[in-house]
DNA sequence: CTGTTAGCGCATTCAT
DNA sequence: ATGAATGCGCTAACAG
């Protein structure tokens, strides 16, 4: 236990075991490969030492970062959390770091900063939870592979692991057509959006196996403040819904918190379905009926993906995972039942 | 643009412009001490060669990591994401990477695990977010500079930064206390919890001032879940509260979800107060009156705090940051005013 | 202001 | 099964 300033290194231990630097290496490595003495001598003098390996260091070496970049619209929105929580098991068991990067933070320099961290220099790979980003950003040479999950990018041909967005659409519909409603409004997220547009179109596919033909849409932005908003544009309807789909269970929850203000009862008055599945779905009052997407398993599977392309292994381009209707206490047969 | 198969690398640069490696280092790193001239010839050279730094070089040469991990319980609790991306910001902005590691994650092998990256090989800081870690962690030699915040750690002495749990335990009770209430239970945090300690005094101190003596207190464990126990708990005592302090607002959320569904009605029969100010509080049924502390503000001081102790700057060992009252419709006067 | 030299700590050849 | 030598890509010290 000599007292050095500095940490021991890695010559130390060898010093001290009586052998060569490799020979520890190796032991660090690859401890089969070792006879069993020479390895016992050197694991007992790193414990001595109380050496640990330069990370840094091994990278340089090994031509690596020894960390995945996520790229969140929102690190502060627990939906992307969830994912990043899937992401950080996965990783972690690999031996990588979860490095994360905002693409909405405060001073956040736009796009071209976000280009400068595509990198193999900064990363080994990269995972994109972000579906507005530009598809342009990723095609620089440097950039390293590619994984999108949750929302995807147009124009980019990077391996996809998604929610059955379009089942998800199809069993909310399901569900209210089943209850006896007819008149259902589908409040989505922003028009463009990759989500929007296949949950859409489950609703859709939805209405039209159930006969219904008017599929009135509104839009927002899948966050409280405009399900909250979107409660006083339905309340103006000269023919209002008995029923809402909400993209997302935070606008959900600001829509029947405006609904329930507005006057209305839900689900008496009005049926209401979210998407998510939050924890606090089940706490709302009433309790949200939903559609339930694992987001950490998600996130698993992107992040195996990930590192099935950076292995150089053959990864599917698309991964679609289940998802399943969570029927709760938001959702009734309308008041007038139809003929 | 020649095509080879490789990253150009720093000589590349440096022969393609006609100078040596280290000048481009040098307009890398610190442009104004290079001649206009060769610079602009150094500046057109790297953009010919679509060079960019290799970070894991940099970072061994200068003896650093490039990146702070930061401990959290739980990255999937939206209310530990929040703080992540106010630390995320400004490690950004001092290019710095932010490395999670969820302490309580699936698979992670638990605290000695968790050892094992306290090395200033794995990281150039630590900042703290879970109060229940063992201080012995942290006292190995090899551990980098440490911050703690929002929670924190007994026999722990590292820099503090906290939210003013007291004053906020304070302040709801005070509220109470003026809109006439005189029993009044406080749902607190894990027993032990500093969280929970502080948030304590401060509610007996709010109910001393006020000349209450009854101070009841349940526990729970944050969670939406255990809010919800509690109500069936307060629904059976032989004198029920008037008014509930919860020590954060996932409690107070699925507490009010229990009291409801047991036949109370909030703010009618019994007030809630919540503590932290979650996005969702603003929306319940009824909107929660809540202590509002900033996170992403609490996240950027912690940051900033790490930053200064990594270089070597003066850090004061507790920084104490303001919360406020936020009264919204989930307390008013209790039905049967007191004399 | 710029070039030369050296080395950060490690893993990997290639010998033995 | 082990050791010696080499270099990953960069920056800092020193000269000039």
């Amino acid at each position: 236990m000599t007292r050095t300033g500095r940490p021991p290194r890695i010559q130390d231990v060898a010093r001290l075991a009586g052998v060569s630097a490799a020979t520890v290496s190796r032991v660090l490595s690859n401890p089969a490969i070792v006879a069993e003495t020479t390895r016992l001598a050197v694991e007992e003098a790193i414990a001595e030492t109380g050496y640990t390996l330069n990370v840094t260091a091994r990278n340089l070496r090994q031509q690596q970062v020894g960390g995945v970049l996520a790229l969140v619209p929102n690190l502060a929105n627990p939906f992307f959390s969830q994912i990043l929580s899937g992401i950080a098991e996965v990783l972690r068991g690999n031996g990588l770091n979860l490095l994360v990067l905002d693409t909405t933070a405060r001073g956040s320099a736009g796009p071209e900063a976000i280009g400068a961290y595509l990198t193999r220099s900064h990363s080994d790979g990269v995972i994109v939870l972000d579906g507005n980003l530009d598809a342009a950003l990723f095609r620089q040479t440097s950039c390293p592979p590619v994984v999108q999950a949750c929302e995807w990018i147009g124009g980019l041909s990077a391996p996809r692991v998604l929610a059955d967005n379009a089942e998800g659409g199809r069993l909310a519909i399901r569900h209210l057509t089943g209850l006896g409603h007819r008149r259902i409004l589908h409040l989505t997220g922003p028009e463009g959006n990759s989500l929007t547009v296949s949950r859409r179109a489950g609703v859709l596919a939805g209405l039209e196996a159930a006969g219904v033909t008017a599929g009135i849409a509104l839009s927002g932005d899948f966050s409280l403040r405009s399900g909250h908003a979107a409660a006083q544009r339905i309340l103006a309807l000269a023919e209002p819904p008995t029923a809402i789909f909400c993209d997302n269970d935070e606008m959900a929850i600001g829509l029947i918190n405006g609904l329930v203000q507005g006057g209305l009862r839900v689900p008496e008055d009005i049926s209401v379905v979210g998407f998510d599945n939050i924890e606090m779905s089940a706490y709302t009052l009433p309790p949200l009926t939903t559609i339930r997407q694992h987001r950490a398993r998600l996130g698993r599977h992107a992040a195996n993906a990930l590192l099935a392309l950076i292995d150089g292994q053959p990864c599917p381009e698309e991964e679609i995972l289940p998802v399943e209707l969570l029927v709760r206490a938001s959702t009734a047969a309308p008041m007038a039942a139809p003929a």
